[in-house]
DNA sequence: ATAATGACTGAAT
DNA sequence: AATTCAGCCATTA
């Protein structure tokens, strides 16, 4: 097992439509302070990759993957396709969009 | 073992 | 609301 993977678990379990962060994931694995490792672990993810990497943002609710501006546009395609709203702002209502785990469920 | 590198954050300006 | 910044951490060189 790794850091890697321990997110990885965490982030498949983020449900269509909904978001969460870096730092939420962190202090899922008992590591709030860990947000930018986390990045870390989704930076190594494949392309072709079939966890739902884009269901995870800044805890400020903005796109905070790197690359190039279409990368940002790619990743809030996927959002919006799901039905996450962005405000004028680029940013994500947590109140609304945010994952709010609950313990035994999804 | 050391140092550099960010898909991070919260606080301060 | 927009920037800047120091602290944090797994990875990588």
């Amino acid at each position: 097992m790794s850091f890697s993977d321990d997110v990885y678990r965490i982030v498949r379990r983020c449900p269509k439509g909904k978001v969460t962060s870096y730092g939420a994931i962190a202090a899922m694995l008992g590591k709030p302070r860990a947000a930018r490792a986390v990045g870390t672990a989704l930076r190594e993810l494949p392309d072709d990759s079939r966890l739902p990497w884009w269901r995870v943002i800044s805890s400020s609710g903005v796109i905070s993957i790197s690359g190039t501006v279409n990368a940002k546009a790619y990743q809030r395609a996927l959002l919006e396709r799901e039905g996450v709203r962005f405000d004028r702002a680029g940013k994500v209502d947590w109140e609304k969009f945010g994952w709010k785990a609950r313990r035994g469920e999804d």
